[in-house]
DNA sequence: TAGGATTGCGCAATAC
DNA sequence: AGTATTGCGCAATCCT
């Protein structure tokens, strides 16, 4: 995608004020002859001005909704990756601490087998 | 925001079709009179037709892009939810495996002093 | 009351 | 040939 630049630049967009009629169910309406003067001067200096700054602020309201999604997708990915890294530290720790307690579970097992008095706290019963 | 429908259902909106003078900087474009002629009729009951595939496809397009926002930032809570619970995972097993270590390195130290262990894991180191 | 910010909507160009 | 996206302007609202 990239939107060429052709005569975008500006199209004339002259709606007519007033709410198409309701009836158009499949209609076509033609337009009738008959068309509602806007209340409001199109070639007012004053609404020009309006329109132009709405249309500025429109711009840059959606500027900044993109930049928010673009934003928000950026921090899914920063956050997939932290995860990842959280999970590999459990994973090693979790590996660090299993070896640990078998060296633990080992040395009761030696106290056990060699009748040496409980010489700490981790000991499990000797007997069963 | 919630749009109230109010004489919102259509607007006809009638662009010149004719791309707006470039000449138009800052000028306000006055209608000239000479009108170009459309080359697309847009009573064409086939035009009318395409325009109003169009404009489904643009709304059901606009749904899903705010879907997938909206989708987005889900994911996003959901990320640091998860990573909360892991950072949470990672302090216990650090905890844990302090301890162990700590059990560990007073046994080694009894051992190297030959020293009596205590028979308890709270002793502080006796020499020093 | 004024004025910017948002949002639904339709159009047209263009991407696919 | 047809749908999907996207930039754009308009007008109604929202929000200060």
């Amino acid at each position: 995608m990239q939107m060429t630049p052709s005569s975008l630049a500006g199209l004339q967009q002259v709606p007519q004020l007033v709410p198409a009629d309701p009836s158009a169910s499949g209609g076509k309406a033609a337009p009738p002859s008959k068309m509602k003067k806007p209340s409001v001067d199109k070639d007012s200096e004053e609404y020009r001005q309006r329109r132009e700054r709405n249309n500025l602020a429109v711009k840059k309201s959606r500027m900044r909704s993109k930049q928010k999604a673009m934003d928000t997708q950026q921090r899914v990915n920063e956050l997939k990756e932290e995860n990842e890294r959280l999970e590999a530290k459990i994973k090693l720790l979790s590996k660090e601490l299993s070896v640990l307690k078998d060296l633990f579970l080992e040395h009761a097992h030696n106290l056990a087998d060699n009748v040496q008095p409980p010489a700490d706290a981790a000991s499990p019963a000797p007997a069963q």
